[in-house]
DNA sequence: GTCTATAACCGGATAGAC
DNA sequence: GTCTATCCGGTTATAGAC
């Protein structure tokens, strides 16, 4: 889990006070602020803008409820705050994807990191697809930008592939759809997959199984393998 | 569409009145039902069970609130009735798995299905993906029970294939989440795959391009290209 | 069978005491 | 900064007139 961002709509008020001890006070919103976050993060994945409550987020992170509204004006601020933090982790996975490096490593390399964002950060990957389900009412202007062009970056990269006779003249679309759809099934349907696995979570040892899996079957499938 | 099983609470009210106009009120009820189910279905698609209301699924379905309340009783039979026939749906789709013929026919019919059924019915699987994401809160025993049995039936007749040398030694629950997946992904990604799509919805040349990049991927990356 | 009116409760957000 | 008490609009469900 990477650091997010700081929100502070207040530190305007304490800025002609002497700094007493400004560095404790700041560690306590830091914590606070972490605590609700994880909470928000729990809860709004569970069951998606809409569907959540603040009260269930406040209790979730063991602070009052008005005290989610002083630290998040909005439930939609904090809503949006989770949101862009998962999908800003996810294209970074694929930071390197336009070095002139074999296509088969950089594409094992993309989903491995896309397989492993799902098992450590579950419910941001839930969290985005509810958003997404209900229309990214949110997301749009964010998709249809910083994540088209991310998009359409790699989709360039891989047609050079296919034109030098490195990949099959597979359409980078589909791929790309297959990959996010696959890697992201682990985390969006991963109740389903317990309860297929006798309900037990799948242990480390299946999970890097399916990961190998999942590589293997695009690699071939795509004629890198 | 299929019918849908008839839910008749009132049934037993008339069972003795002289059926006067008996068919006439029956084709209403049905009409009605119809029309409150598929408003149901958008509305639980966009917003799952706990974000939905019933005042919107009235308002879809262009009736009053309380109508919607004297078909079905309350909003969880409302949400259980459309969630379990969408799934039964989709294990008609492979309904012919367990017989002898090619592997790689098979295959490509139930992922060919899979894909229009996600084209047909894009608000069932959205409303099924709103259900595994909360946790399956509804649904987990007819997973592990119905989808289940289904599921492992498949499972060991891809076994039997591996073991016979037609398919590559791929782990048969990992291949099915990724048929499950990317499938399911041109329904509940589909307004992502709009955006970046230039915001258009797929053609249906790009929805049959799509579909055959799946299958050939799929196919191909466990050897029965 | 249909639908208006309402009961009973829960939601996000805030006021104001500490 | 923290948290209790509260406002008010929205929510499920039902009562009861038609």
């Amino acid at each position: 889990m990477t650091p997010l961002k700081n929100a502070s709509k207040q530190d305007s008020k304490n800025a002609g006070k002497p700094a007493q001890n400004g560095a404790h006070k700041a560690a306590i919103r830091q914590e606070n602020e972490e605590q609700i976050l994880a909470a928000a993060e729990k809860v709004f994945a569970d069951y998606g803008f809409k569907g959540a409550t603040t009260a269930q987020i406040a209790e979730v992170a063991n602070v009052p409820k008005a005290n989610v509204h002083y630290y998040f004006n909005t439930k939609e601020a904090l809503y949006r705050r989770i949101m862009e933090d998962v999908c800003d982790h996810w294209l970074e996975a694929a930071a390197t994807f336009d070095n002139s490096a074999d296509p088969a490593v950089i594409l094992r390399g993309y989903i491995e990191s896309k397989m492993d964002l799902s098992r450590a950060r579950p419910d941001g990957s839930r969290l985005w697809a509810h958003e997404i389900i209900r229309g990214a009412k949110f997301s749009s202007e964010y998709i249809s930008t910083t994540v088209k062009d991310w998009l359409d970056s790699r989709v360039v990269v891989m047609r050079g592939w296919i034109k030098e006779g490195k990949m099959d003249a597979v359409e980078p679309y589909s791929l790309m759809y297959m990959i996010f759809a696959t890697t992201q099934h682990y985390a969006d349907f991963g109740r389903q997959i317990e309860i297929f696995n006798n309900d037990q979570a799948l242990s480390d040892a299946q999970f890097a199984e399916a990961k190998e899996n999942v590589v293997r079957i695009i690699l071939k499938g795509v004629g890198l393998g």
